[in-house]
DNA sequence: GCAAGGAGTGAACTGTGGTTCACTTCTTGA
DNA sequence: TCAAGAAGTGAACCACAGTTCACTCCTTGC
């Protein structure tokens, strides 16, 4: 055997790969879904089109595989929140407030997340990520309940409609022009305090401390 | 001059173009926008594909109107709820079952109007439409704020953050398989919970009363 | 009946974008 | 240095719609 792959050379192999991904995610982020077909995607990576496919069996994969690994860091991140000690109203506003932030500062690429037009396969995967995050909110307004912060609701309900409610929100501002640093904590500050509302946080007074 | 366009013809012409409009909205509520192809409107219509094309300049001017028509249909119904007589947090209620009863009872033809994936011109549509629907639902929250049957809030946020709330409830339904008829006033039960709590009705009582 | 002109037809055209594959280039280990 | 095999290349291929247009069919009014 003349040829063994040594790990110099899939480490090699492995920077490709890599290379392919984050040039997918950043097109995504300019152009959207629609806008990384696979030559803009491989112009970007500075490798030629089949050079994608010997890493990726298919376009979809490869999206799908952008999809994922920008909504799980994404989810990570609110679930470390989600599991932070303290009271569940402020865990609630700071999920809130760090999904929002994290969506109006993405540009193109929040709302390519959450509602871009795309494959079928893209989509599934989309509705799996929401449906986590609805179970990460979900969670906090079970804790709430349970310890009588918040009043009796059922949880899964609950947390599904915030997930909208947040979405919608922020998918607007996204789909015009971009806020200013003063309209953004505005509307930021409506909506947790709608957040709060909508589950029925039991002392007016969270609602001043929680921010 | 031989020929002369009677009444007749254009009649035929208009029933024709209503022919191609209602098949369009047919595939659309069994196959979605993605599998409303020309070719598959026109077999549906019972003509040619030229024949679409001699009534509507573009797929994409069809699939427009499919979505305007039906959308106003219910935007129309939402907004006689709004403008009705009663009190603020009934009229919401209402407003959420109306909205909700329709997209559970439509099956494909709503999670197509509210989220499927679609074209650019769709899209720029339907963010219209949720636009509009959020101004109706901020005008009912307007009143119960002037009212003082909700808390001091901004309407326009919680307008927008209902309708949010209120789909994606129902898409996730949507996306997985039909409710049954219990789960579905269930569902609906904690949807409209929520929503009251949200705009900070006053008097506990009213949800009691509301349902 | 028949000429004029609009409506209807559907095969062919076109543009787009994913996918393939014969070929070239590079790396490895003897 | 060189043969083997992996990685990289990109022109060509293909599938899938949307769109067009030369042609046929039908209605109208003389």
């Amino acid at each position: 055997m003349v040829y063994r792959r040594t790990a110099a050379a899939s480490e090699r192999d492995a920077r490709t790969r890599t290379t392919i991904l984050v040039a997918a995610r950043d097109v995504v982020r300019e152009s959207g879904l629609t806008g990384a077909a696979i030559a803009a995607v491989a112009a970007r990576a500075g490798v030629a089109v089949g050079t994608v496919y010997r890493h990726f069996p298919s376009r979809d994969e490869l999206i799908t595989e952008v999809v994922r690994e920008t909504c799980d860091r994404e989810l990570a991140e609110v679930a470390a929140v989600v599991r932070s000690d303290g009271p569940p109203a402020d865990r609630l506003v700071a999920a809130v407030e760090l999904f929002a932030t994290r969506a109006l500062a993405s540009g193109r690429l929040a709302y390519s997340m959450i509602a871009e037009p795309t494959t079928e396969a893209a989509e599934v995967l989309r509705l799996v990520i929401r449906a986590e995050l609805a179970k990460l909110f979900a969670s906090i307004v079970a804790d709430g309940v349970a310890t009588g912060a918040f009043e009796r609701q059922d949880p899964a309900t609950s947390g599904t409609a915030l997930v909208g409610a947040v979405s919608e929100v922020l998918i607007g501002p996204l789909a015009r022009q971009p806020l200013s640093g003063d309209e953004r904590s505005e509307v930021l500050e409506h909506l947790t305090q709608f957040a709060m509302r909508a589950v029925g946080v039991r002392s007016p007074a969270t609602l001043e401390v929680a921010r």
